[in-house]
DNA sequence: TGGATGTTATACAGGCAGTACAACAAACAA
DNA sequence: TTGTTTGTTGTACTGCCTGTATAACATCCA
């Protein structure tokens, strides 16, 4: 990446976490880091577009990090996993990626929605998979279940310690008490038999990167067909029906899918607008762009 | 309240639900409550100040139905509990609450940051009544700390549960879920005698408890509730009872509460002193005495 | 009948996002 | 050297938003 364009993102950085990013209009980006309008949009797209960067690389480099710390340790040590879990928090504090995250799920925006849940996804499954690290395979049915609840517990005991006048209790405190709490609870639910989410779902959530899940399967099948009903009438008819097809085709099942011509074929989609109807048209776009996000990701 | 102020209130709470908050501009308000700008800004100096008596009215009346849930019913019931936790997660998804508290969240406004935290904090005070309610006063030093986790393990399994494709469990099941864990938690917790935020630092965090309004409602709530058991082993347990139902409700419901009533209520409780605790009932008559001052201060 | 109060319509100032474009700068190839 | 490409700048413009101001109209009540 640019260094400039790396200048940019470190100064906007800054002002989200001061004002934060509601607050911060594009032209504050402009004066703080010295660049004109021009350049701001030919870097990106939009302000979200910029976040999202931002966030990327936060967390690849949290994500790198956190699994350092497990290299040559017992994965069933629950020491480590504190660690990891204080290693997240205090990145979190550090950039303030929790307000961040919350202004962010706020917005209209389609797009950012979807990568900032998916993030959250992919610590939960992280989590999932500590948990059978610590907790064993046999636990395995009722571990999404307690992923699930300790984060509900580790947040809103951070949450409410973070008002507390004379703080008198550290991260790591606070983390060694949740922990202990999840681990008792681990014990009491799995004896219980209780299932709230059975952990296959996390498969439908969180796609395969390489290999898309049923789930997004299926909603570009969806989508797809929808768009098809529509262009019944048109008399380019068979052309856009082959570019549909194209299109699935290569996101489903080719080995190497080939961005430049699936967008190429998204722009000649969008050149005969009147036909579509332009939510359904921008669900396919969204879930294009999931889709190579993912490629780009693990590769 | 104006009927034509409340019409807008009603219209604007509509198109918050539809399209988000900050999606909704004044202008949409203004076409779809059919009023003119400047009788807009006659009734509210922002769209901020609609939201803030937007979301009073209805936490008013959602208090006061929960509330309304315990009347005649053992307070230690946990059904009971489940009931009013159900309600309350109804009326939120029923009127998207939630998404509209986080949004407000967000924005740079002083006084609706202000006020929604405190929001919160009644709930969590509320919620940490009824924990001693069901789980006894001498297991109070945990029951914060509990509260608190009671409500991050809830709203995160609520979360997930709403993004499971073909959701197969009911609120009503998630409650019950939750609850389950909370009641082994607190168990544990409590032997344990871990504590991370001792509960006195509530009365820090609420605000000055004299003036009536929902902090009101719960202090008359709890110590009518106090009172009541202390009265198991008395021979005339049902008049009393009955009484003391009799003022909480006139006190709460009642639009013309009868101050004579009431304060005859209050002597033939006195006469049964020794199985009041002195303490808890010159309490109430405080409240009471309270309660009708600021009645005749408004008249 | 006349004043108090509430309401409307409209114009206006100031701020924001995003687009468009002409002019400039630096790098680079022939 | 010259011409081209590519990135950058400054500025102007559209369109949407909030919030203020005000003259004209409506309604109620004494």
């Amino acid at each position: 990446m640019n260094d400039r364009k790396q200048h940019v993102i470190k100064m906007a950085h800054q002002l989200f976490t001061d004002k934060g990013f509601q607050n911060t209009s594009i032209q504050d980006i402009l004066d703080y880091s010295g660049i004109s309008k021009g350049t701001f949009y030919n870097y990106f797209s939009s302000k979200n577009e910029l976040l999202i960067t931002l966030i990327k690389t936060i967390y690849k480099q949290l994500e790198q990090d956190r699994n350092e710390l497990l290299i040559g340790q017992d994965p069933s040590d629950i020491d480590v996993f504190i660690k990891q879990i204080e290693l997240h928090l205090n990145t979190n504090r550090a950039n303030k990626l929790i307000s961040l995250f919350e202004e962010v799920l706020i917005l209209n925006d389609a797009d950012l929605k979807q990568f900032i849940k998916q993030g959250q996804m992919r610590i939960l499954h992280w989590l999932f998979l500590r948990f059978i690290d610590i907790f064993g395979e046999n636990k395995r049915p009722c571990l999404l279940d307690c992923a699930i609840m300790f984060m509900g517990i580790l947040h809103q005991n951070l949450k409410y310690q973070a008002i507390v006048p004379e703080s008198n209790a550290s991260i790591n405190q606070i983390v060694r008490y949740s922990v202990e709490r999840i681990m008792k609870m681990v014990e009491e639910v799995s004896q219980s038999g209780d299932q709230l989410i059975p952990p296959e779902l996390l498969d439908h959530w969180l796609p395969d990167s390489k290999n898309p899940g049923p789930a997004f399967q299926q909603q570009l099948y969806h989508t797809v067909l929808t768009l098809k009903k529509q262009i019944k009438n048109n008399n380019e008819e068979s052309k856009y029906l082959d570019l549909l097809d194209f299109v699935q085709e290569e996101l489903l099942n080719s080995k190497e899918p080939r961005k430049f011509l699936v967008e190429s074929a998204l722009l000649s989609l969008k050149g005969c607008e009147p036909s579509f109807e332009q939510e359904i048209l921008q669900n396919l776009e969204r879930l294009v762009a999931v889709f190579f996000s993912q490629i780009e990701e693990t590769s």
